[in-house]
DNA sequence: AGTAGTTGTATTCGTTTTCATATAAAAAAG
DNA sequence: CTTTTTTATATGAAAACGAATACAACTACT
């Protein structure tokens, strides 16, 4: 199992389509196993990304989602008529609200993200510690570099 | 500029959110850039997917763009009837339908593809040749292995 | 304070996307 | 050869999306 590989065309030394595509491919057949219990992936990505931390407002939680905002405007409204996370007004800016996980909301993650976690050990097991890592931390510092 | 990060939380050590992350921030500004002159980033996909090689069935060019089949479907022959891009008939199987770029398709990709290119310069500055080779390398092995 | 500009969220409405399915052709099975 | 199954693309109705905008609250100036 080698990291290594060489370009052949434009697309395959374009750094944008190479993380469409492996980002596409990582992420599809989880996608379907999330979808075949009856969860749409937004779901996931919302609940994902509030279990990680206390509350956010709207435009937080966006950041993390990579939705557009009325896309999550709608969904968050949708999400809390389900119990599965809660709105609350933001005491110090009136225009804002805090979105949390609900505890029934904290069950589902809870087992979405023990799936997750198999899956990408699935995905990865092909690659030593030490490749998955470098990997992984590379990443995060395209992230962080591009965010500023 | 170093490439190594650690990890804080959940989405930070997901493989499949740091790909979706990274992925997005890197495609976002182009996007924009691209709308900016009144083109769609799903034409800019499929030109320059197209640009790369001879023709490509639906299916093969979907395979690259990584959209639903019916949505390249229908983008395809509104392509074609901005004579973008041409459909023909395969000859080996009559269900399949060819698709190759046209000369304006490629007069109009030319320009495209240099401002991708620039872009990616950009995006990449503060990376030295060796990392970009790495970080890209690392991307295309991930697609590889993906795929089986 | 009063005004102008900015920011955070919601909503509307036209467009795009997609699920489900249809159709037609090829491949496999019998 | 039929018949069955699979594969490639198209299409229509319904859902999702997003650009533009509205609205309310905050900030910065004067």
């Amino acid at each position: 199992m080698t990291l290594m590989t060489k370009p052949i065309d434009f697309t395959d030394d374009y750094l944008a389509y190479l993380l469409a595509r492996s980002s596409h491919l990582v992420s599809e057949q989880f996608h379907r196993q999330i979808q075949a219990q009856g969860w749409s992936t937004n779901y996931w990505r919302i609940l994902a990304s509030l279990s990680d931390v206390g509350a956010l407002t709207l435009t937080q939680l966006n950041q993390r989602v990579l939705f557009k905002q009325p896309t999550l405007s709608k969904l968050v409204v949708k999400m809390e008529a389900e119990q599965l996370l809660v709105r609350h007004k933001h005491d110090a800016d009136k225009r804002s609200v805090k979105i949390s996980i609900s505890a029934m909301g904290r069950t589902l993650v809870a087992d979405l993200l023990a799936q997750a976690k198999a899956h990408e050990a699935k995905v990865l097991e092909d690659y030593s510690e030490e490749q998955q890592q470098l990997l992984k931390s590379m990443l995060r510092g395209l992230v962080v570099h591009l965010q500023e």
